[in-house]
DNA sequence: AGAGGAAATTGAGTGGCGTTCAAACTTTCC
DNA sequence: GGAAAGTTTGAACGCCACTCAATTTCCTCT
């Protein structure tokens, strides 16, 4: 076996450090003050040092993002196991996928790496998974309620689909902080549409 | 010397002409390659005078937006004034506001300027005012075919809130051409939703 | 028609950015 | 100890948006 094997720890830490560089800036200043020698300033590295590690400005926003779902997603596992019942838990998923508030910056990172798309079909291939992962937990759990009676009898495929795009859809005036949109408010709407779509109809 | 024999030929729109060039490139070769040389290339112009006519880059992409979106609205009107009945138009007007397909430049012209959005309170307004001319137009359709019993009697204002985030949140896998996402599929999720939100109740 | 001011237009310059790279330094391993 | 591999630097490069002083074209008033 040609394996090394060598678990190179030495290099998770630097690239952690990275990575928490460039979320802080996000949110604490926005995207556009978001430089490389900037990050590399702030955890001691020069330019190219950062560059060394991420190849490019892109790659490293894509890792962050990679990195940051990661977080969320034990977060995710978390409210997902709870005892609570399928609809608490629902609401919860979702007040986790929702931005923070202006300049989330995992929000951020998204749109920014939706612009960024220049066809790359990796690129484009990674950034599913990442929204794989939602999907499936939110199937999964609709499942549940619905086997359970919790929910009306509905296509949970098609009906995550459809959730998704609404989250997104509510997402990005919370993110770029257009007036007029609040996140309680906006809590409010997701539920409304929830309860519109999953209460079964009352029973005779 | 070297004075030209004819004077230059004056451009009767500059404006227009800067605006529909920036449109052009970004549909057929993305906003990653849209320079404002490149721009002024194409229409005969220095890329100081690209300048000197809109400020800054991010003021012709907003402005061409916004030239983007009269256009549209025109149309719009046309489908709205048209005799089909409201879910006819409605389901027109939907699909006036989908993205053609992928790098349609206006949903990309959208994406981007969400990102540029340093906290520029006037430059939000100018975003929030181009949604609220779909707003608006959606939900006197929506009121009519209440009121003409085709549609379920519910509160417009709040259905256009929750529909418009549908379909913002179905539209950006289709600009960036996510893969998996398809603009038929897309149309056929969102008429599935009208069906169950708008239908009225069978009655007895 | 012609002068003179306003508008239009240019292109060279500026500064900042992401990225490259050769060279220097450090660690690893035989 | 020393070579190979990995790490780190910062100067250099090319590209970009943007500025600006200088020039040309247009318009208006007499």
């Amino acid at each position: 076996m040609t394996g090394p094997a060598r678990p190179r720890r030495r290099l998770k830490q630097p690239r952690e450090d990275v990575m928490a560089a460039a979320m802080a800036t996000i949110a604490e200043r926005g995207l556009a003050e978001l430089t490389i020698a900037g990050i590399g300033r702030q955890v001691g590295m020069s330019s190219g040092h950062v560059l060394y590690y991420f190849g490019s400005k892109d790659e490293l926003l894509l890792q962050t993002l990679e990195w940051s779902e990661e977080q969320l997603a034990a977060e995710r596992r978390r409210v997902l196991g709870g005892p609570s019942a399928p609809r608490e838990r629902l609401d919860a998923v979702i007040d986790l996928y929702l931005p923070d508030g202006r300049r989330d910056p995992r929000w951020t990172l998204w749109s920014e790496i939706w612009n960024r798309t220049t066809a790359a079909e990796d690129v484009l291939r990674r950034q599913l998974d990442l929204e794989l992962v939602w999907h499936r937990d939110l199937v999964a759990l609709l499942a549940e309620g619905i086997s359970r009676g919790d929910f009306r009898p509905l296509d949970p495929e098609r009906f995550t689909v459809r959730l998704r795009a609404l989250l997104d859809g509510f997402g990005v005036p919370l993110v770029i902080g257009l007036p007029g949109t609040d996140r309680g408010q906006t809590l409010e709407h997701v539920k409304e549409f929830l309860d519109d779509a999953l209460t079964p109809a009352p029973a005779g």
